[in-house]
DNA sequence: GATAAAAATGAATACGTATTCACGGGTTTC
DNA sequence: GAAACCCGTGAATACGTATTCATTTTTATC
């Protein structure tokens, strides 16, 4: 590969004027420019990024810690981010999450030289997040959040489970169960607190169940939960990734949804709109994704003096979308 | 950030004897080693792997150049190959296709000086693939492939539009359409052909539909579809994320699947097994995933000196699956 | 037309690492 | 006991770029 030397050679001029043309610095003669240009394009010159990183000391990109994208609610998050950071002349890292092999991943981003982080996947006590703030680069959280604060962009998960439970709960039910997943996350943390207080006294340990948010596991929390004296008439599902297993499994031993078993998801992922699908959820009002907001954020982060970067803690408000996946008990 | 030559500073030894400390090398004396390893972790450092790659003149990256996430296909594909890589120790740069500004992202990726790239989005006569045959990158597509060859791994799609429409046919449809993608797409061009030499007579160009795979554009075409004098009974989307675009808009409609119409998908997504959806579609034979092939052959042809490099040209052979979203002609 | 100011350029250097080479001290070999 | 060898280490260097500084050339000012 042709290097900015081979270039200087060639143009007849030194290795600094050729830096300054790919940079567009003013002082430089146009007769010049032309002459450089040309010898980029003969020898087919590309800037080598890595030693530009290592010159300046930054990489103008960052990285992306980000659920598995097996629930779609990550997959269109990891599109927002990389194109927004890609608009902003960022690229972007995508790393995921790893069941109990995080830490190897946080080691693995902080040695890239990444400008800054982006992360979903922390939990509520994750030691990463010293780690994180220890290291200096910034960073910021989406979806899920840190107890000690920090940069990020939540919904309100209290509030939406509250208002997935009262909604079941105004459809007549009174046996609803809850499915989340690990409660060492601040979503399903807060989505069960909700769910807890809107049910008060209606609400019973055995109609809990926290899996890993695997398929398998959550059919296994419906097979207990079928089998249980007083089986419930609902679903609260803490997620529609989640929600969607219910469903299908449940129609495949012959249940009809929702006259035999109403569903409730959350995050309103597109799959939920399908006329098939037709899935009640919880998701945040429409001001822009919350991938979006964090991306953003980190992205000002970044371009501020370290003494100046202010720090954000969004928490959007949910909104519950009745759907046909929910209905009346009968 | 410690660098290597604080670390050998606070061990009171150079800075290569550090860097053979982190590489494991053998000739270094087992005192000296931790010596080293303490100052490390009293510095906290990381190995800067910017630097790392620039000296090495390699970056233990490689490039994904994937469609838009959107379509399930490229989630699945997308996964497995960043774990893929990830578990050879390479990291993986992901880009999406952008409609119209694919060389920009070309030309982004080898400014990136990454070891490989696997790409999903070649058009058939793309004028990319010479450029990258020149950058010496070496360089592997899967789904879809290129007129000039190169590594490939794709599915038979000649025979998959000729699996589905056989389906149909095989069902009493005899009014058959197609709703695909552009057709300078390969895997688009050979369902069509597959399609069309399966229906012989019976293809006629008004039941044929290059849409941009958008929803919307789908809809358009569906629509088209049913305002036909002789509208078609059946029809062949060439992607499953098309075919869930029909289903939906067309049970929204009131039509029945499959009662009112029979759909064909392909690709076989997670999502089409859902009860709900139960689509019918082509997939191919299970050796491993399409990706997994692609990422694995890109990875032995980076260690593989220069010389020696084999090519990789394989085509699997489709299959069908036949669900509940076919059905026969009343 | 002399002097100051501005513009254009190159030499030297630094970023953090891995590698090559040289060197000293210890061990083996006959 | 000298020659041959291996082990452990450091000095010097290179990767490709951007930047600082000094220098030369051009332009502006009176």
């Amino acid at each position: 590969m042709a290097s900015s030397k081979d270039v200087a050679k060639r143009a007849g001029v030194s290795q600094p004027t050729v830096s300054r043309v790919i940079n567009g610095s003013t002082n430089v003669n146009k007769a010049t420019i032309e002459k450089v240009r040309r010898a980029m394009e003969e020898l087919n010159y590309r800037p080598n990024l890595i030693a530009r990183s290592l010159k300046q000391q930054k990489t103008k990109s960052i990285a992306l810690i980000s659920g598995a994208l097996h629930n779609p609610f990550f997959v269109d998050s990891t599109t927002t981010i990389v194109n927004v950071a890609n608009a902003h002349g960022y690229r972007t890292l995508v790393y995921f999450e790893e069941q109990g092999n995080n830490e190897a991943v946080y080691e693995e981003v902080l040695k890239q030289q990444v400008d800054g982080i982006v992360l979903s996947s922390i939990f509520i006590d994750d030691p990463v997040f010293k780690e994180l703030e220890h290291s200096k680069i910034p960073f910021v959280m989406f979806n899920r959040r840190h107890q000690a604060g920090g940069n990020f962009v939540e919904i309100d998960n209290e509030q939406a489970g509250a208002l997935a439970a009262n909604h079941l709960l105004e459809l007549g039910h009174s046996k609803i169960a809850w499915i989340g997943g690990p409660t060492n996350c601040s979503t399903f943390d807060g989505r069960l607190l909700g769910y807890k207080k809107a049910l008060g006294e209606l609400g019973k340990a055995a109609w809990i169940k926290e899996t890993d948010t695997t398929e398998s596991d959550v059919i296994t929390a419906v097979d207990q939960l079928l089998a249980l004296e007083e089986p419930p008439t609902a679903i609260f599902a803490a997620t529609d990734a989640m929600a969607l297993s219910c469903q299908s499994y449940l129609m495949n031993k012959g249940y009809r949804i929702p006259e035999d078993m109403s569903i409730c998801g959350m995050d309103d992922i597109p799959m939920s709109r399908h006329a098939a699908i037709q899935l009640t959820t919880v998701t945040h009002e429409e001001l822009k994704p919350m991938g979006q907001f964090a991306v953003e954020h980190l992205l000002h982060l970044i371009d501020s003096p370290k003494e100046v970067r202010g720090s954000m803690q969004v928490t959007l408000k949910p909104k519950l979308i009745a759907r046909h996946s929910s209905g009346m008990k009968n």
